[in-house]
DNA sequence: AATGAATGAGAGTTCATTCAT
DNA sequence: GATGAATGAACTCTCATTCAT
C-alpha cells in the first residue's frame, strides 16, 4: 500500500518550494515542521482541548514561546496542521490517479489510499477525524475550503465515471463523494474505538470497494 | 418521512406534556430531563468544550449547583446525554423495523430515519456527531457500548438480509454497518458546513439507499 | 485636620445606599469593598503593573477568581478604585465647603483637605497620583469624567470668588483649578520621593494658600 | 516663545543634522541616540509598560538585541532617557536664565520654557511626566537626583528673588519650586486629556505667571 | 558590532466544582 | 432539594532577554 511514501517525499514536495530555485537555499526553519509533527502526535493522543501548548512544545523539543513564532494561536496550529496535511493528501492522490485509466480503478485507489493512511499514519488520521468535529465554528471558518477541495477530488472521479458510462448517472457525484468520505471516516472512528479488527484493512478496503462499485455500476 | 413521530413519541415522551394526556405518568423529577434538553441545545450550538456548565444551567432554568445533583461532572452530563438519546434512537428503530418485511426495506428505513433525524432533530444529531469525536478517551471509556449497540442493529439487518439471500454474503455485516453509519454521519457533517443543499433530504436518502442496496444485492 | 473622617463615615455615605431604606438591609457583599481597600494598599506599594492580581486577592483575603466577580479585569479594578475614591473625595469636599462663607476660606480648605488626604491616606493619595499617569489611554477613556468633576469643584470656587469680587477676574478658573491640583499633586510626588519633610504639612498648606490667595487677590 | 530654540539647539543637537552644519562633530555612535529618540516617541505614544522593546528597536531601525548593547535593560533605557533629557533641559534653562536680570523675569521664563516644551516637544514632555509616575521605586532609586536638580534650579531662582527682596521671604523656596513644577505638570496632564484648549498656551503661561508673581510678591 | 530567532518564566483570566445558607 | 457566591487550579499567550551566527 502506498501510504507510507505519501508521508514522506511526495506529500512534502510542494510544501515550501514555491519556485524551483536551482540553488535550493536549504530552507531554514525545520522548526515549523517539527512543531506540526509533534502536534499530530499529541493531538492524536489527547485530543485538541486536553492538549496543552506546552505539551506540543515539549514533544517538538522547542520552547513554548517558539510555537507562537510560527502559529498565532493554539487554534491556528490546529487549523494549519489540518490544511497542511489535507494539502499533502490531495497532492498525493492527484499524483496517483492519472496512473489509472478507469474511474472504477481510481475510486478503488482512493479508498485504498485513504484507508492506507489510517493504517500507516494512525495519528494523522485521528487528528483529521477529530479536527473535523472539534468545533463546528473552526470547521466552518477555516477548514472547510481544504476539506471541500478533497471532496471535490472524489466527486470528480465519480463524475468522470458517469460521463464515461462506467457509473450510473442518477446519483449526485457530490452526495456520493460525501458518503464515501463519511464511510471511510466511520471506519476510522470504529477502529479508534479499538473494537474492530484492524488487520483486516485490505479486506475492508476490498469489500467496501466491491459494494460501492457494484452500487455505482451503470448496469 | 417518519422522522417526526420519532422525535415526538419515544424520544421526547415525557419531556413536556403539552396536551393533557389522560394517563400521563407525569414524572416529578423533571429537572434531570430539563437539564438534558438544555444540554442538547447548548452543546449543539457551541460544542462541548466551549459550553460552560453555567450555560447549561441557565438554559435549563436551574442553578449551576443543581446540575451536580443529577450528574457527577460536566463530562458525565455529556455521556448521560449520549446514552439517553442513543437508547431512545435504538428503541424507536427497533420498534419500526418489525413493521417491514424485507431486509432491503429495513435498511432503506434506517437510512431514512437517521437522515430524518438530522432534519427534525438537528441539535440532537449534531450532539451525537460531536460527542463521538470530542475525545477518544471519552468515546472509548463510556460511549462505546451504546454506540456499538446501535451499530449492532444495523449489522443485524444486513446479516438477516444475507441469510435470506437478499444480500451478498461476501461482505462483513459489521463493516457494512460501520460504513453506513459513517456515510450518514458524513452527510450530517457536510450539512453542518452549510454547503450542501439541505432540502434534498429525500433525494439524498433515496440515492444513498439505491446505491447501497444495489451494492449489497446478491445478484 | 479633617482628612481622617473622610476616609470613613462621610466618604462612604453615598456609596451604596441609593434609597434611604429605613430597615437598612445590611448590604451583603463587603467583598467589593474589601477588594478595593486591598487594592489601594498593594497598588500604592508596588504600582499597578508590578502588582499581580493574586497579590490583591491575597491582601483582600479572597480567592483570585473572586476579584473577577466584582471587576471585569485588573484594569477595571484600577479604574473602579479611582472612580470610587474620587467620588468620595468630591462628596466630602462638597459637604465641607458650604460651611465656609468666603471663596478664600473655601480655597484654603480645599488645599487643606487635599494635603490632609496625602497625610492621612498616604496610600490612597499615591494610587490616585499613580493612576492618573499610568496610562494616558486609561485616563482618557475612563478616569477623565470623575477627574474633571473634581477639577470642576475647584474651578467653581474660583469662579464664585471672582463673581464676589474676592478674586481677580483676569484669569481662567479652569486654568487655576488645574494648576492648583497640579501643585498639590506635585507636592505629593516629591513627598513620595521621600526627600521633603513630611511633617511640615500644616506649614506647606499654609504657605501654599498664602501665596495662592495673594496671587488671586483682586486688589 | 523661546521653546523652539531649546528644541533644536541643545536638546537635539546631534540628532539629525539636516542642514550641513560646518563643524558638525558627527558622533559615530549615533545608535544610542537613535534608540533614545525612538524611545521618546514610542514611550510617549503607548506608555512604558505597553511599549515592547521590539517596538523601540523597530522605531530606531535596529535589531532588538542591539538595544542591549547600549542599555542593560528596558528599565535602564527609561532611566537613561529621563536623565539625558532632564540634563539637556537643565543645561538649556541654565543658559537662558543669566540673560535675564530679575528673579521675576527668570521665573516667568521658566514657566514659559516648561510650558513651551509641552508645545514644541510634546512627546518629550509626556515621557517626563509619565516616567515620574510609572513606579515609585524607579523614581526613588534612579530618577530622583536629576529631578531634584531641576527643582533646585527653580528653587534657586525663588531664593535669589527673596534675597533681592523681590519675593516674600515667608515661604520655602523648595516648597514653591515643587508647587510650580506640579502646577505646570498638572497643565500638561489635562492637556494630555485633550480637554483644555491647547492653543491658549501663551495665555496660560501669562496667567500662571501673573498669579504666581503676585502671590510671591514681597509687598 | 549587530542581528533576530529562540527562550521560558510569569501573569491575567476562566470555569468546573463545592458548600454554607 | 436548590441555590449561586466563592474557590483556586490550570492554561494560553506575552515579551524581556540571551546568544549563536
Amino acid at each position: 500500500m502506498a501510504a507510507a511514501p505519501m508521508a514522506d517525499a511526495p506529500l512534502k514536495k510542494n510544501t515550501r518550494a514555491k519556485g524551483a530555485a536551482p540553488v535550493a537555499p536549504r530552507a531554514r526553519s525545520d522548526k515549523r515542521e517539527r512543531i506540526l509533527n509533534a502536534a499530530v502526535k499529541v493531538f492524536a493522543r489527547s485530543g485538541f482541548h486536553a492538549t496543552r501548548v506546552s505539551d506540543v512544545a515539549k514533544a517538538a523539543g522547542v520552547a513554548d514561546g517558539t510555537i507562537y513564532l510560527y502559529f498565532t494561536s493554539k487554534e491556528h496550529l490546529l487549523v494549519s496542521l489540518f490544511e497542511d496535511r489535507v494539502e499533502r493528501l490531495i497532492a498525493f492522490v492527484s499524483a496517483e490517479l492519472p496512473k489509472l485509466k478507469t474511474a472504477r480503478a481510481r475510486l478503488r485507489r482512493i479508498i485504498e489510499l485513504q484507508l492506507g493512511l489510517l493504517e500507516s499514519e494512525r495519528e494523522l488520521a485521528e487528528v483529521m477525524t477529530v479536527i473535523l468535529r472539534q468545533s463546528t465554528r473552526l470547521l466552518k471558518e477555516y477548514a472547510a475550503p481544504k476539506f471541500s477541495a478533497y471532496l471535490e477530488v472524489i466527486a470528480h472521479v465519480v463524475l468522470e465515471g458517469q460521463r464515461r458510462g462506467e457509473f450510473r448517472s442518477d446519483v449526485s457525484p457530490h452526495l456520493i463523494a460525501r458518503a464515501i468520505f463519511g464511510a471511510l471516516d466511520g471506519l476510522a472512528l470504529t477502529w479508534a474505538l479499538g473494537k474492530a479488527d484492524r488487520g483486516g484493512l485490505v479486506r475492508a478496503s476490498t469489500q467496501l470497494s466491491d459494494v460501492l462499485l457494484r452500487g455505482l455500476s451503470s448496469t
